[in-house]
DNA sequence: AGGAGTAGTCATAAAATTCTGACTTATTGT
DNA sequence: ACAATAAGTCAGAATTTTATGACTACTCCT
């Protein structure tokens, strides 16, 4: 018993409610749900958004795979973010919460 | 306009997301769906758990619509927080989470 | 009348999240 | 060669969330 606390059997909602909630991260997900998104364009659009949330939040939804962060080697070279398999599969779920709010 | 950002399109979505991803509120709401639930039997079993923390999600849910906090008149007398209908039209968005958890 | 149980509140403290502004690296346009 | 754009990182500050421990108020049992 190293961990005196939560010894293993969450609820495994938890991780991805909160992951899915934290700040701009919906906003990003209705977003990628549009179609792929930019790094500096996010920063504009998303008013009062500031570079390092976003990018630990885009980087959070990565590692989830809920995004792929694509390079594109084309004309000016840039990266784009768009929505994985997975995270394709969360939609469903997501329009029946805003349903329900 | 007391707030200069997020003036009102917001993603609907995020306010139920932040309520439900808060600290105890999945294990609050799954034991609610396993029956009904008194403070200080919570306050035991979640592992962890401090009185504050459960208060404050509890009236969070409660006011949310998810919970009906039910004051039982009988021998013992005490609180009761059931499982809202609102709060069971959410029971298969968890389980749909669960499932790709 | 005294002790235990139930359901909390309150002020404060610690921890986790989010924001700010400065700085970086590489590519592109003129 | 220089400035702008794109995509970040980093340290520190501000904010928000959670946790602690003490205390309240009411009921129940003996």
């Amino acid at each position: 018993m190293t961990t005196p606390e939560n010894t293993g059997k969450e609820c495994p909602a938890q991780a991805l409610l909160k992951l899915l909630a934290g700040k701009w991260k919906p906003e990003l997900f209705k977003l990628a749900v549009a179609g792929p998104m930019r790094f500096n364009s996010l920063l504009r659009q998303i008013n009062g958004a500031n570079k390092q949330s976003l990018s630990v939040a885009l980087k959070e939804l990565e590692t989830a795979g809920l995004l792929d962060k694509i390079t594109v080697s084309e004309k000016p070279l840039h990266i784009e973010y768009h929505l994985s398999e997975k995270g394709k599969a969360l939609v469903p779920i997501f329009e029946q919460l805003e349903g329900m709010a």
